[in-house]
DNA sequence: CCAATATTAGACCGGTCGTCTAGTATTTAG
DNA sequence: CTAAATACTAGACGACCGGTCTAATATTGG
């Protein structure tokens, strides 16, 4: 299929353009170039910029589940372990690109909550769909006797969720990896900690 | 002084709109038009966009930590409350606001620290400084006996900046105060627990 | 071979930043 | 008080880049 190779490369592209970017900072010209395909194709895949857009937020949440399960679902490690395990990964990500880029949802969800409620809402259901299964792993963390039973998962997840994307931001401007770490420590020592 | 006037009404003007639209996406002639200022003033007053952008920053900081010391020295409530007193009341104003704009240093942090290195400079000094009026207050309460001593400071203060940050993000993707109350809830019954 | 579809090429319009020339007000100096 | 220097305003302008569209070309299937 040549008609989906392409598009699907456009995207590709685009995606590693606009997560070092932003949105609204990347031309289409640029993307094009880059994916070596001509201007006058892109709207033939695309109806706009726009929905370029939701496909390269699409594209990404796909990969990004994926990894999340992996960890999640690691029998070989208890919950708990397996969510930091997660997390330390990504860190380790984070460093590995020198401090830049973050993530791509709490990027656009920056830039874009105000701006265009499509985008709004299709970040807020990723963002939601990942507490989820942080959730579900805490409550199951909860069951195993390795967490407090009277947390409030769904809660503590969440704030987990958001916390983190809080110490990706202070990673970013600081262009150190310690407010990662110092959230892990943190975290790990006080709210998660078996008790 | 005319000049001054001028000057600072732009930058007033300015940083509501880039508040609400971010850097890039706001247009020089947008600001001027509001400020019924005409074009060729701009360059008058500032060397280019940038150097616009940087004053804006200083501006909106020198505002927001007169606030944060306001709430800080408050000598009528323990530091642990003036800590939260301070986040409740920022949680108050994003609420007024329909959950939109979240804070105009975090704003600028996630759109410009791989953009621009003077941007991503100066915003991770103004971080800098809060974190360090947090941790101040901290110690203070520590020293109160309101919060264990074995706790470090500089490092609790980072993670209370750096998650209240991200769960204002949250709250402006979900268009809903609720993360800020759970990260409220959760640091404050856990983290910053007396002990 | 023809018709329907997939793809490309580049013109187009509108908006951006930053500059520039002219003109007007204000201050300073003799 | 006048004259010269400075501060400020006015807005047209150029060069550029954004997203979009129409027309031409290639490809496919019947």
């Amino acid at each position: 299929m040549e008609k989906k190779d392409t598009r699907s490369e456009i995207v590709r592209i685009g995606t590693g353009i606009i997560y070092r970017q932003g949105y609204n900072a990347t031309g289409i010209d640029t993307i094009l170039k880059e994916a070596g395909v001509p201007k006058g194709s892109f709207y033939h895949y695309f109806k706009s910029k726009e929905e370029f857009g939701l496909a390269v937020i699409d594209h990404f949440a796909e990969g990004f589940e994926q990894r999340l399960a992996t960890f999640l679902r690691d029998e070989e490690v208890t919950p708990v372990n397996r969510i930091r395990n997660f997390l330390e990964s990504g860190l380790a990500r984070v460093s590995q690109n020198a401090c830049t880029r973050g993530c791509l949802i709490g990027n656009l969800g920056q830039e874009m909550a105000d701006q265009n409620e499509r985008f709004r809402e299709r970040l807020s259901r990723i963002f939601a769909m990942w507490r989820q299964h942080i959730a579900d792993c805490l409550a199951e963390a909860q069951q195993a006797g390795e967490l407090a039973g009277d947390l409030d998962a769904d809660l503590v997840a969440g704030v987990l969720l958001s916390g983190w994307e809080g110490a990706i931001l202070q990673t970013k401007v600081t262009k150190s990896p310690q407010p990662m770490r110092d959230f892990l420590e943190v975290m790990f020592s006080t709210t998660l900690r078996r008790q």
